[in-house]
DNA sequence: CCCATAATTTAGTCGAGGCTAAATTATAGG
DNA sequence: CCTATAATTTAGCCTCGACTAAATTATGGG
């Protein structure tokens, strides 16, 4: 009957999930999962998420965009107006939170624990966000001691979903001769994580504008102690802090960098 | 002209991968990674994978197999005789061993490093197995020190594809009355890996047959000094080395289980 | 040597998530 | 107020990976 070997360890089958094979237990696949935190941060940006700006967010064309808006509406997740934009219902930004606290976790964890650059993590977790339990996310945060803040100090939302939403000034807009400190960078690009660190700019260090050239011309500031010169462009992907208003966040160590 | 907020802090399109999104940045779906695996698997107990065999281990329909393994084999990853089964190229055998190692590296690492039981890696390595980097699983092997096996007593690939493919006789088979120790035992079910870990039933366990009964019956055993009784099914998720032909595979040490 | 049965394959469908090209709709400027 | 332009949506198509129902092929037993 059977043509070849049958010895077929009969293992039992898998229970069968609803549809087909989906990243977690919890539903959900991982370009939803994108598609919602896309959104999470293009609202707290400008109020609501443009079709354009998902698309070029997530290097997707907008027309693919509509198809899955009009889905996620559909189920619950977000609330889209026809050429208005989407916003996040409630379910939808729970689910926004959950996966950007994967994703923060695991970028603090592979740094801390895995001695990850700042620079790499990113494009790690992205992947990992989408398969990791929460069950692990937790175990991972628990073993670095509950981080606050992700390498790139972007906040970590709590495992019941509630984040720091305070948003601070960009370097690019601080005013001279007011000394700050680094909060937060843009982690999107690796090659300016190693130039950031490379200067200093990392979350904790403290700085002050000498004197910005105008009309978009280079700004000349200090580091720590050292001075540097930097394009208003970088300027930009680090936010900062005035100490006057010093409520400080928790940091960690390391930023180690190429 | 734009109807929304347009601040859209324009990163850069991510670089595009050739299809969609996939798991890693080479290549190979995760759907793809499981089919490999599996054959690989089934080809060491029959010498060819069958299609009706890989069906019942994916839990997918018979049908489904068809198309895939005629996909695979296009691809070049299988070779495969209409009506008589499929086999690995070199290719597909070094993509399976390659996500075996990723497996088995994920389930040391979450037991050692993160004190998961060992009746829950299984489904978390299997989901993480498709997303993690082989950076990533070298460092977690570096982290536990390079361990050779997996929680369950599993080979665990070498980063170029070498393993330790020797076959161990079940306690099913053992002769009575012959000294041997557990090597490994079959991960596919947690309760049965919580019910193992419970009679002592652990790789590394010193174990020896004193009676079987006939027709299928009961066996009765030493396992560390304690005598215990267990049915052949379970028995044979369990794998041995008879203590006369030592030639010892480093074990790890906990098996917390419940 | 034939046939019943089980394994396998084929044919046709479906949903998720992409894409392009071709409508629509808003809005800013004249 | 009307129009050009950019944003958005629709329409139609594609691939992957799964499914069911209906052939087809091997094979072991008589």
């Amino acid at each position: 009957m059977v043509p070849i070997g049958a010895a077929a360890t009969c293992r039992p089958a898998r229970a069968r999930r609803p549809m087909m094979t989906l990243a977690r237990p919890d539903e959900l696949t991982a370009p939803v999962e994108d598609y919602l935190k896309a959104i999470y941060e293009l609202e707290r940006i400008s109020g609501a998420a443009a079709t354009t700006e998902i698309a070029h967010r997530l290097a997707i064309a907008p027309a693919s965009v509509s198809g899955m808006v009009r889905r996620l509406a559909d189920q619950g997740l977000l609330a889209h107006e026809r050429y208005r934009g989407a916003k996040l219902t409630d379910e939808g930004r729970r689910v926004a939170l959950r996966t950007i606290r994967r994703h923060r976790v695991i970028e603090a964890y592979l740094t801390r624990a895995l001695g990850y650059d700042w620079d790499r993590v990113h494009d790690e977790a992205e992947r990992l966000e989408h398969a990791a339990s929460d069950d692990l996310i937790d175990r991972m945060a628990s073993a670095i001691g509950e981080p606050t803040v992700d390498p790139h100090g972007a906040p970590i939302p709590t495992r019941d979903g509630a984040i720091d939403e305070r948003d601070f000034v960009s370097l690019a807009d601080l005013e001279s001769d007011v000394p700050a400190h680094v909060v937060q960078v843009r982690d999107d690009d690796g090659s300016r994580l190693r130039y950031l660190a490379q200067l200093g700019l990392v979350p904790g260090a403290a700085v002050a504008i000498i004197e910005r050239a105008p009309f978009g011309g280079p700004i000349r500031l200090y580091v720590g102690g050292a001075k540097r010169l930097i394009g208003p462009a970088l300027a930009s992907a680090v936010l900062v802090e005035r100490v006057a208003d010093v409520k400080p966040r928790r940091r960690r160590a390391k930023h180690r960098a190429r």
